[in-house]
DNA sequence: GCTGACTTTCCTGATT
DNA sequence: TAATCAGGAAAGTCAG
């Protein structure tokens, strides 16, 4: 699993990124990192010590290795803007760190959260049991089943799904979205710019609108995915939705 | 290349 | 009057 974050891939993303600035120039040689010596293909450093402990080379591997493991665009992440370490790493606000790592900010953030509060492990027992880590909501799940999921799952979630699991993420949400009735599945959309920004940024579309992006919800009411709620920026998920419901997750 | 599912875009009209 | 909702129609995108 942690086979693919290697050198010569990120190498690739890196060029393709900022062809300006070489491996190198962003991040020096592996000599330049002692602690890269005793890390091996398959056990990476920053696989074993805490992020803020973290090199500039283990932050640009941890990179890779996301970009590599969840299929995300590292043409969107500003890899020169990580050319930093652990701790400035831990550092930097959300803000900061959604504004340098694109549309793949919000996926690198929370991985970035977990590591810090549950180590690694947060990777490597994917698939297992697991306590809940936090927020345990669909994205959670995801992450949890790195090794078990599609890994596109990730980019081609259903506009319902990108809902959802906003709903489902306090930190991503922002007061975008929130619940009116929680055990009914009724939700209300508190900022329809922001939404409507957010999805088209998920989609790399920017003329998107919260008009365009009601229609495509008012679609769902025919799956039964969404139900009617004869109220202003009121919606419900319906019996065909899932993944919602508190104790189902 | 075809098909179907899903989403986007544009539109008109109604409602708040 | 502006914002939002409702829904028809058509086109675009993408995976299978």
């Amino acid at each position: 699993m942690l086979d693919s974050a290697t050198h010569s891939t990120f190498l690739s993303n890196t060029m393709v990124c900022d062809p300006l600035m070489s491996w190198t120039e962003l991040f020096g040689t592996e000599d330049d990192y002692p602690s890269f010596d005793h890390q091996t293909d398959s056990d990476p450093f920053w696989t074993s010590v805490h992020p803020e402990y973290w090199s500039k080379h283990n932050v640009c591997e941890w990179l890779q290795f996301c970009c590599d493991q969840y299929k995300l665009d590292a043409n969107c992440i500003s890899f020169s803007r990580f050319n930093i370490n652990g701790l400035q790493l831990c550092n930097m606000t959300q803000e900061e760190f959604l504004d340098a790592a694109g549309t793949c900010g919000e996926y690198l953030y929370f991985i970035l959260q977990n590591i810090r509060m549950h180590g690694i492990s947060f990777f490597t027992d994917a698939g297992e049991t697991k306590p809940p880590i936090k927020n345990s909501n669909v994205l959670v799940r995801y992450l949890f089943n790195t090794c078990l999921l599609p890994v596109q799952d990730l980019q081609s979630s259903h506009l319902w799904e990108f809902v959802r699991d906003l709903l489902l993420s306090p930190e991503e949400n922002s007061g975008i979205l929130e619940w009116e009735d929680r055990g009914q599945g009724i939700f209300r959309v508190v900022k329809s710019e922001a939404l409507a920004k957010m999805w088209g940024q998920r989609k790399k579309n920017d003329r998107m609108t919260y008009e365009k992006l009601s229609r495509a919800l008012r679609y769902y009411y025919k799956t039964g995915i969404l139900e009617r709620v004869d109220r202003r920026l009121v919606y419900k998920f319906g019996k065909n939705a899932h993944g919602w419901q508190e104790n189902k997750i």
